[in-house]
DNA sequence: GTTAGCACTTGGGCATGTTGAGTGCTAAGT
DNA sequence: ACTTAGCACTCAACATGCCCAAGTGCTAAC
């Protein structure tokens, strides 16, 4: 049996089952797709590719639907990556357009990730080690209680309530929060860890212990704060394409509500800008998405956008689209 | 027929469907309450309830079932508030504990409240129009964007990235930054529209046009962007208290994607701060929602926070967490 | 290596029968 | 005027049996 066939077949058997949702047998699939030979010469390769663990059968007398390894294959060796239509070209142009706040493009981007794909669109916050601080604040809100604010030149805001531990005065305050500007104001966020500890040591002592503990906050803004963050839009997708549900939702909207889960998830996978990464059923480390499959990539300076659907959707138009709207992410964003 | 059983029947078949999920019978009934009579009066009962619609039968020979107008009834007249178990009432405490976030306790709520029900959570951002301005600052991030920041003495930090129409330099953002925040710290956020122009008509005419774009960039922080969005958790439990779909779960997904949906929704309820409000059905404005029902009160100066979830649901007990969740939170935000 | 043919398997659809929960009604009891 | 026992009736849910179509695997011929 000729092994160019063999890819051939199971890529038929994919492309019809993701459309039809039905096992296709070898009888239909030599009607709808003109490979040169005959349904029993198809059972043969079938056979084998069943042998091989690509497809299987539901039970005796139905038709092949692929494992999580026949998509694999697809994926990695079959598929062609599909063009993007022009109305779908313009839908994401249009992203361009409007305020560059970094919320807004954020919302917007998972909005129209999911409409694209009509899955469930998951982006993370843009990592900000590569922006420049470009201000910081420090409001009293109560005598212990200090709200410190970083803001970077991208725009992006970041805020946390401190203890101060003991009464702190606005004087004192407004003191270190200009030592602090003076030292870091233009320094890249991912230097703060080394910077940060120099500006404290050159702090009066009478204000080191404030110091420490406002330079801490500062620096947990500057990696854990917005990072680790991720955005998601289309879950409603989820019970629409999943009429008859092969696709037990609740799992995975557990796994959706656990940023945790889905941070891991999405830095576990690759993160080649140009390349989008696929991880397939039970490749997934978590026990609830083992029928869904992420289709995701980096965009920017090594963050995420990605999907998520079932197994069995369309992959090459999946992946066309998280690949398009990464690269506009990137640009839009000056990653 | 004596009008207390009648209500008394009433009640038992609402509370015997919501806990069995499943049509309940004359014969059953009696069996599981106490009412002194036979099953043949519950019966003629049962009969009088259907002609007033408070309940209807799926099928001939099945056993009733609560329409959305029983369940308003039993709400409204028959059902006592459940008290909270020892343990909710110490979930419900170690919300006091953490840092005073505002976002994070939302965030904590939010959550706490959907282990509660067993419900989606939903979580209106707080009123602020009684928060004072505690800061200001104006950045310049590229040469004709202006990045606005707007802190609350509440902690809650407003963002928003204009454009200014033409360049702006660093001088003059610092020039309105002091004039600006010299006039308006420590006033009402509610008070912004009347006391904004009048500072915008004290800046140097050059700068005025520039002045009046920050000015409506501070306004609209002040009122929509943080008021107008909401939180939610629990999405999971719509699939689990599903298992046999009584409740298609898409459109509804939708209608809690849709935040203006959300809070359209919230701010129709009445918002009486000691009593919930329960929307049942059909009486949702929003046709996504027919088979669901809201429950939701007003907390801290009038923002909203509320449950949603099968119009088969425990009302009495999910009225005592909503109630419960709500003051608490009119406490630690100091509504 | 391919193909036609054929026997075999099996889930799904359908028609039919049975069961049991539940009803509504009537007539008798208090 | 209520309440109740009794009974005939209805109907979803389940079960059973049957047939059919789709699909397979195998064999023998090309």
């Amino acid at each position: 049996m000729s092994e160019p066939r063999k890819l051939e077949v199971l890529r038929a058997i994919v492309e019809d089952y993701v459309h039809s949702r039905e096992p296709v047998g070898s009888k239909a699939l030599v009607e709808r797709h003109h490979l040169g030979v005959s349904s029993a010469t198809i059972r043969n390769d079938m056979a084998v590719l069943e042998e091989e663990g690509l497809i299987a059968a539901p039970h005796t007398s139905a038709g092949r639907i692929p494992t999580d390894k026949g998509y694999r294959l697809f994926v990695d060796r079959i598929s062609q990556v599909k063009p993007l239509s022009a109305a779908e070209r313009r839908a994401i142009h249009s992203l361009l357009e409007g305020p560059d706040d970094v919320d807004d493009i954020l919302e917007r981007t998972v909005r129209l990730l999911s409409q694209l794909t009509n899955q469930v669109a998951v982006v993370q916050y843009p990592h900000s080690n590569r922006a420049l601080v470009r201000h910081v604040e420090f409001v009293l809100l109560a005598p212990k209680q200090v709200l410190v604010v970083l803001i970077a030149d991208t725009g992006s805001v970041g805020q946390k309530v401190i203890d101060a531990g003991s009464d702190v005065s606005d004087e004192a305050l407004m003191l270190l929060r200009s030592r602090f500007l003076g030292s870091i104001a233009a320094t890249q966020m991912a230097l703060l860890p080394q910077v940060l500890p120099s500006v404290v040591a050159l702090c009066p002592p009478e204000l080191r212990s404030l110091a420490q503990t406002l330079a801490q906050g500062l620096q947990s803004l500057s990696d854990t704060s917005r990072e680790e963050r991720i955005l998601m839009a289309g879950t409603a997708n989820l019970a629409r394409s999943n009429v008859d549900f092969p696709l037990s939702i609740g799992p995975v909207l557990e796994a959706l509500e656990e940023q945790v889960v889905m941070l891991r998830l999405l830095s576990d996978m690759g993160d080649d800008p140009r390349g989008v990464t696929v991880s397939i059923g039970r490749e997934n480390p978590y026990d609830g998405l083992a029928e869904a499959s992420v289709v995701a990539t980096g965009y920017g300076s090594g963050a995420k956008v990605g999907i998520l659907g079932p197994t069995r959707m369309d992959y090459p138009t999946t992946m066309a689209a998280v690949r398009a709207v990464a690269r506009y992410l990137s640009r839009i964003l000056g990653g």
